[in-house]
DNA sequence: CAAGCCTAAAAGAGATCACAAAGTAATAAA
DNA sequence: TTTATTACTTTGTGATCTCTTTTAGGCTTG
């Protein structure tokens, strides 16, 4: 029964049992616990959870608005099967939306903030120390967030989110074969940026934290299939 | 119980109870059948929609990680405000995507999408006469949507609904008062420039769709308050 | 040996029920 | 008259149960 073992972690699960349902699925899919494909099932993510087949179903459906998970036609569910055409789309959204989040959030940058990313930052080399994959993760995706979630009218963070969904049960299936390093460089340029308000400059090492990410893993895919689904 | 009135339409309303009440409030959503602010109640659409809370329950909460439906602290929905802020994001987030997914699309563009977008725009000249502005709505979308889509590999379109969604309550507001003359005549200049094959034209044309659309949004809101929450 | 069928097990869907939390209105006290 | 408290009502939540759909495996048949 422990075929996909659903992470713990340490964070915010809400008040409710369908909100800690959604927040452990959503962590599982975002590491990459589930690899694109695997197939899931209400009740066996229930009996695993401990919980009723209800705020199952609803921390799924949520998922599946969010596209994170599959809805078959025959109502089964599954993790969605990456394909390079759909990895490409996946990245350049990444690209547009996050920069657009990066300029709309520029106004709004002050040095607490830049502390805070720099914080983060730190907190992702000892991570990396550690080998904590899922942390990694997870705070690389908080420095990120930190920066576009300072526009106060932002609307635009669930979307990017959608989108780490999207690309996470793929990601880990590299990231174990990445040197994270280049990504944190990235990072201290971004930094770098943000203390010289330097709006392009910000835009430009952000687009490649994005791409420096996923160049590798688009290659992955050309090596094992030739572009078409990955399993 | 007529309060609200969750209007009917003819369309694919899927295969499940959920679906169903997926696109109805959807629709109800999208079409601005709610206003901004509007409290709402599982039991009360169970009722309205004669159904069972399960199936609704679901629907909301599908509704609410597509930013649609806001799920208050204390457990209460309500259609989320508008506010001038707020809006503006929305406004700017449509372009960046819209345009983007434009872009993408631009490749797939051929004589027959190009006539297929023509007959929906001919139908919007109809619903335009008829007066029937749900209807209107939902055809301009069809319009948008079916040059989007001809990327067979776009990941964006369920992002734009998203957009769509959250400005449906507050669009519905100041529509009537909208000569929507303009948005037709920009839907021929977008067709103009597909059939000249020139992705700058058409990309400039979609965004003074979109703005065209919301300029006037925007007066509105400045002229009733000073940009503050609109009810 | 392969293809189709039939039966049993598993899974999804939705209604219902019981419980808890939140809101509301009435009443009493200041 | 105003405020605070309390009882009542409404609502959300989650488990359970039943029904239907789907899948899987073994069987029969060509």
């Amino acid at each position: 029964m422990a075929a996909s073992a659903i992470p713990e972690f340490t964070g915010d699960h809400g008040t409710t049992t369908q909100e800690y349902a959604y927040s452990r699925l959503r962590n599982a899919i975002i590491v990459g616990a589930f690899a694109p494909g695997t197939a899931l099932t209400i009740r066996g993510l229930a009996q695993e959870l401990n919980l009723s087949p209800t705020p199952i179903r609803e921390a799924v459906r949520r998922l599946s608005s969010e596209n994170a998970i599959q809805v078959l036609g025959n109502r089964r569910l599954k993790v969605p099967d990456m394909s390079l055409g759909r990895f490409e789309e996946l990245v350049h959204l990444r690209i547009s939306l996050e920069t657009h989040a990066a300029e709309r959030a520029f106004p709004y940058i002050s040095t607490v903030i830049i502390e805070k990313m720099r914080a983060l930052d730190d907190q992702m080399d000892v991570a990396l120390a550690a080998g904590d994959l899922d942390a990694l993760t997870r705070i690389n995706q908080a420095f990120h967030k930190d920066l576009y979630g300072l526009n106060p009218h932002q609307a635009v963070m669930p979307m990017i989110e959608s989108l780490w969904l999207q690309l996470g049960p793929f990601q880990r299936q590299v990231i174990k074969t990445i040197k994270v390093s280049a990504m944190i460089d990235r990072h201290k340029e971004m930094l770098a940026a943000m203390e010289a308000r330097d709006v392009t400059a910000l835009c430009s090492a952000l687009e490649s934290d994005i791409r420096d990410g996923s160049i590798r893993l688009g290659r992955a895919i050309l090596r094992n299939q030739a572009g078409e689904t990955v399993a």
